[in-house]
DNA sequence: CGATCAGTTGACAATACTCAAATACTGTGG
DNA sequence: CCACAGTATTTGAGTATTGTCAACTGATCG
């Protein structure tokens, strides 16, 4: 977890989604306070309940956001890629954080520290702008998840996660699950015995085509139909 | 639908949580934007999709957001209560809103339009942590109800939220449903008859006592392990 | 080359949903 | 204030989906 800091950060902060349009001055600022390291996969960030110090943002690699419950389920509430933040929540709402992050991959993140943080926000209201933009959008996006969650049958909630994956990486009809199948199933909110099934039964079904972790939709039709509908 | 201005208002934003803390010169701004407007029991205030030109803080009443299946079955986001603010999603992420909403009861909800507000609050960085706060608590909220969609037994959502009531009324053992059981059925993400056979489960069982709406918390601590684990 | 772990498959149990029908409530018009 | 219509709630019977437990395969990594 080597610290160290970093020129072109600057740069690469203005590319951020927290960040976009925020002005050179003020990235200059951010880049004083921020603090990059580098993490070995599967190490732990934080966990529930620690203080909200500070956020991260990822630079390199990929973090997992979840929940445990007490028998040791996970529930993935996020996965954080390049250019993602968390942990704001902790920072603005004054409290610890809310659930726990640990990486995935070698990654490098960005630090930001609490106190000089929200010195800098306040004394720029576009900055305020974007984070609101921000959190907006996560929000929104939790609200999806909320649907997809109540759409009780697993189908309905595989086939609009491939839909959403396969509109993400914009490859035809060609994608990569980008989890393994079991971090994929707790996404999901089921196990990896009926993830397996359902994928199984999708491909008899003539919907998909799997090789390993690559999926191909062979009816597009048929799966939104099904991500629709909530059941098959 | 009847608008009109009202001098009281001012006084009464700044106990909202939006903006409590918020100085008087900017709660006179504010109220100079707001509108104030009644509205019948069960009647529309947007629909998933429609343009977020503003958005609501609920004065007397409640009001349901929900997101609604194809297949026409309701999954219940919030219950807002007086004081309590819905909608600023659209505004800040700059997109039309996420879901719908409907009052509960008759209801007069202040309408702050999205021009206006925003130019405030570019002027008042102030305002802006207001906002931040408000919204990551209600990340925070989001983070605890996918926890809790994910228990994926009914009775443990139940009873978390049993608890929740009974901490959030304050009044011992007694508590209100706040919403009728097919409202309730809704927001636990089951439908009405599952929630009546796991009441009378629940109370066969000798962990609550039901009457009508009212229900007694006989046994908290069993009612709390099966929050805890999820399962019966 | 053995150990560990992800993925798959089978048999079975449990939970929750669907459909149907009976009963209790609510509000309204007369 | 009462009767009626329209809801809400409860209960029953059957079905379906998903989770649990267990065994097996295959890949990966020392």
């Amino acid at each position: 977890m080597f610290v160290e800091r970093d020129m072109a950060l600057e740069e690469w902060l203005g590319e951020t989604s927290l960040f976009a349009g925020v002005e050179g001055v003020h990235l200059r600022e951010l880049s004083g306070i921020a603090m990059l390291a580098s993490y070995k996969p599967r190490v732990n960030i934080f966990s529930l309940g620690d203080p909200g110090n500070g956020f991260y943002i990822v630079k390199e690699g990929r973090v997992k956001v979840f929940m445990l419950s007490p028998d040791g389920k996970e529930q993935i509430l996020h996965i954080i890629g390049p250019g993602e933040s968390f942990g704001e929540v902790a920072v603005f709402a004054g409290k610890s954080f809310p659930a726990h992050a640990v990486t995935l991959d070698k990654s490098s993140l960005v630090f930001l520290p609490r106190d000089d943080f929200v010195a800098l926000v306040s004394a720029n209201p576009a900055l305020a702008f974007n984070l609101l933009a921000a959190l907006s959008q996560r929000l929104r996006q939790f609200t999806l998840m909320i649907d997809a969650l109540s759409l009780k049958e697993v189908p309905g909630r595989l086939a609009a996660h491939l839909l959403r994956l396969s509109e993400k990486q914009a490859s035809g009809d060609r994608l990569l699950l980008e989890l393994s199948k079991t971090q994929l199933a707790s996404f999901l909110g089921t196990i990896p015995e009926t993830l397996s099934r359902i994928l199984s039964k999708l491909q008899r079904a003539g919907f998909i085509t799997i090789k390993g972790s690559e999926i191909i939709i062979v009816d597009r039709r048929r799966l939104a139909e099904l991500a629709e509908a909530g059941k098959f």
